[in-house]
DNA sequence: AATGAATGAGGGTTCATTCAT
DNA sequence: CATGAATGAACCCTCATTCAT
């Protein structure tokens, strides 16, 4: 064989992980969420406005033309992310009303928590909502899942508090306005998060919370 | 007295007004409050992110140069867009405390009207609020002008519920928890206006804060 | 009177020079030179590529629009301020050339050592030199000036290498040739001077340029 | 050996070029090379100042961001352009030095000759040249760059013209002295070459040159 | 499926020039 | 004459998108 060939055998020893890592290539669904959370974390860094593809594949790991080939356009990239964070809320929001039991007392203390949960009350995660939210009146599009995702929230809210009225026969209390009064308050919390980092405090959050449902429903939530 | 004395007396006839106050510095002024309203106009229309200075000039019906003329660079203009809204808000928010009478019950529900009347809380105004809220997690100036904001707002809320509460004896209330919940009810409102504007009802929005303000403080606000 | 009249009177105390100085205002060509020694101070500092007309209005202490009242456009500036730089020089080189006396020994001392002297010899001004130089190639105009100062150089220091010849009977030099060195020499020197400042000495430029001298005419310069 | 080894051995049949030299890296290499000549008959045709980003894409053929995507900034550019320049004149300096056979007069003819060959004393590339010069004053990096050449060669000269004293014993000729008015010779030339391009001629630099060797080194350059 | 070099439209910014004052 | 606000063309640079590999 000449030392010219055209070919030559490179022996590599490397970590099994990389092998089977690039062999079964990650399946196309996993590679959209892998940049779907690559997005997040990069508008979360550094803003909706300064996220560029770039970023979102290097967060990733991954070479330049990636996203394109993944999610055809940057816009769709966006709405992409936008609905994962709004089915990831839901899929959360409904699993805690199934397995909160059994009144709508104990339903409606386990969603108000939920709301202020780390897992979902965090910075990062608030700063991305805040981002879409930025742009809701410019684009319908983000303003439809929004508001999707709002209507949801109230209208099961809406049904606790009218069952708690049923209960307690709060003749005063008009359900829908308390419902109102309890997904504004934990959206504004939010915002308190989000602008207010070190002055937040999740106990605190969930006292101004209480202070409403003590004195609407005092028969559920007497303390 | 020496023809060559060092100092010379010079007496000038000019327009009034220049000594009021510089016509140039007079404009200048006008011209940068301009400037800011097209930027308003344009984050509005079509978001922070695809705003342009060509948008905004042309909004203004100035020529291309004009923003970095007077503002020195898109970032800046951006900021003291911000600047103009929040100190625009805060001079509304404490001339509302100031007439507001007399007692701390009229100046919490004049607080709170404030904050769901039109001029201040209609779409076009808050997509300018959340699109630097969007902001706020990447941008530690927008986050201080906010936060700013948002401290005034609660300590003066937290100050008139420490009154009532005072004059009242509702034992059970903390005010700093009252204000925290009142303060979020309104921000979470808003939200509501941006995403939902058909739904948007300002008598609705005014009835959920209602809810609260009524049973929390009955013997104010009993109706 | 009523206070509400349209002019005012206002009495001002001020130093008189003040006065003189925007009394008379400063004669048309006073203006043109006081443009182009700022041009100069600029391009010296700057670049010419990096100096700007509002960078030569600051520099003079005058208005933006002052340039293109006095000189039309940027580039006749440049053209003005390299006319400027050489009859300048002109204007010494031949009056050096007329009182340096009596023979031509004397006189090419003297011319080389015009060309070393701080007054003209310094890296600001060397820098105004290159930086027109630099732009030679592409400017016909500029081209056309340099070549001329050059020419002129050239031929009188050539005028003196013949006399010297003849005075000497130095069979083996060709007046030409010489002037040509000498001439290189100097240019060359310059350069040495912008790029190498701290290494830089007038007595080793002057030296070095002894060394020509000495060796070529060694009758006249013999040491 | 488990099959759940953390080490893998992959065995790669690849292109032997691959090996030598990432293709990718080179093609990178020949891209930057490329600009650069394109920025160099771009800064000799058009002058530094007037020399815009598009104009080297043009002329290199290729599309606007590319300057940018392979040197980062324009600023860049022309650093590497000046550091090519400067590498590409040492390499044939020190080649020639190398070359040229055996003794010091030898050596120091060929190195007069090469500043004024026609590869290298032509105006396109004095242009060049010239432009960095007259930004040295206003750009610390330029003038680094430049002054390092210059050392370079001034040593190398001065060490040659000791060896001549030394062999020639040559009394009253100072070797520093004697290497400054060489190489500032030869920069003049260079200006006379840039300025007077029809008046010049290599002999008649080479004679200028000459005139001073077979004066000051009689025994090695009578002629 | 994945890469990353290349494209080119469009953004922010600069600045020579104009012009009302 | 002089000012400096205003203009708008042209610059450098970014980045979504494409495409040969």
């Amino acid at each position: 064989m000449s030392i010219h060939s055209k070919y030559a055998i490179l022996i590599v020893l490397m970590p099994a992980t990389v092998l089977t890592k690039s062999r079964r290539t990650a399946s196309r669904e996993r590679r959209r969420q892998q940049l779907i959370d690559a997005t997040m974390k990069c508008i979360a860094r550094k803003g909706m406005g300064s996220t560029t593809l770039a970023d979102v594949a290097k967060e990733a790991g991954l070479s330049q033309g990636i996203v394109n080939l993944h999610f055809e356009s940057k816009d769709n990239l966006l709405k992409e992310t936008l609905r994962t964070l709004a089915n990831e809320y839901r899929d959360k929001f409904d699993r805690t009303l199934e397995r909160a039991g059994p009144g709508p007392a104990e339903k409606l203390v386990a969603l108000m928590e939920l709301d202020l949960r780390p897992s979902i009350c965090n910075r990062p995660k608030l700063a991305v909502w805040f981002a879409f939210w930025g742009e809701v009146k410019s684009r319908p599009t983000y303003q439809r899942m929004c508001d999707e995702r709002d209507r949801h929230y109230d209208s099961v809210v809406a049904g606790l508090c009218a069952e708690l009225v049923a209960q307690g026969a709060y003749k005063r209390v008009d359900p829908a306005a308390a419902a109102n009064a309890l997904t504004s308050m934990t959206n504004g919390l939010w915002l308190s998060c989000l602008i207010s980092p070190q002055a937040w405090d999740k106990n605190k959050a969930m006292a101004a919370v209480m202070t409403y449902l003590c004195s609407v429903f005092p028969k559920h939530f007497e303390q």
